[in-house]
DNA sequence: ATAGGACCTGAAGTCGCTAGAGGTTCAAGA
DNA sequence: TCTTGAACCTCTAGCGACTTCAGGTCCTAT
């Protein structure tokens, strides 16, 4: 039991270091329901099992892809039952793959802009940069999300 | 002079309409210093001029590209500034550019696996869902970004 | 036994806005 | 000139998703 305690359960740094999230956030996330709380110490410090690594990162994953925090919580309920009837999952998977492509389409205009500007490297002075002109000047940005 | 005032000066009315940004948005870009202070009229009214029109153009421009506001401050500073070398602004722009393709490389990713979740009209159960697989685990993810 | 690093809680602050309350000014029509 | 109502003003609070801080407690290696 000591012994399960030292070797399976991670303490919180070990959790953050693992998945690249403050320590901060992730008693965020357990406050607000979004990972489940992990075992406490008789000290009342937090010990957290692979099971929590896992969630952990899916959810990192998710929120650095533009998931709302609600949204993830809907997508980590859909993992969490697998006897669930498979419409309910399919309609959530749906419109997330929808959300997703909407992302991407945008994200692809900004991305071609972006490049646009970037691309012809200007000779050196401000005075005749292309990022600041098209920044300056609705008329020369090409994508039309605007 | 007051011929002035009427002609070529515009309320906040007049710029948020003229920008697309919202007259609180136009406030709280003053307040924060992004957009210059417009003068006055007696009555404690902003008035604005074509220059204002032109920073507040550019800053929603920028905004809707995905910069932040200390970028734009940078971006506005070196516009200010004609004679500088623009090899600044081009980093801002490429740097997020950088960061706009790391984004979309992730979410292709995550598309195609939701798009073989809702193809599959699946099996009956979620078990074999890859979609939180492949955002918990970094190892089944296929792009290099990370 | 003790030092010091890791951990705890609760409250407040951040960013980039947005909304609301409650009051003042402007400009066009009678 | 007066009136009316749209447009403006300030100040405060709220949002999501954290981050930071103050002031403590715990854990573990020596």
């Amino acid at each position: 039991m000591r012994a399960d305690l030292a070797e399976r359960l991670l303490p919180i740094g070990r959790l953050a270091e693992a998945t690249g999230c403050k320590i901060e956030t992730i008693r965020y996330y357990e406050q607000i329901g979004l990972l489940p709380e992990g075992e406490r110490t008789s000290g009342n410090q937090r010990r957290y099992t692979r099971r929590h690594l896992q969630i952990l990162s899916f959810i990192r994953h998710a929120r650095d892809l533009g998931f709302s925090v609600d949204a993830i919580r809907d997508l980590l309920k859909l993992s969490a039952d697998p006897a669930r009837p498979c419409a309910e999952a399919d309609a959530i998977a749906a419109a997330h793959l929808a959300d997703v492509r909407a992302k991407i389409a945008r994200l692809r205009n900004l991305e071609q802009e972006l490049e646009r500007m970037t691309r012809l490297h200007c000779s050196g002075a401000i005075a005749d940069c292309r990022v600041i002109e098209v920044l300056a000047d609705h008329g020369k940005c090409m994508h039309d999300s605007h």
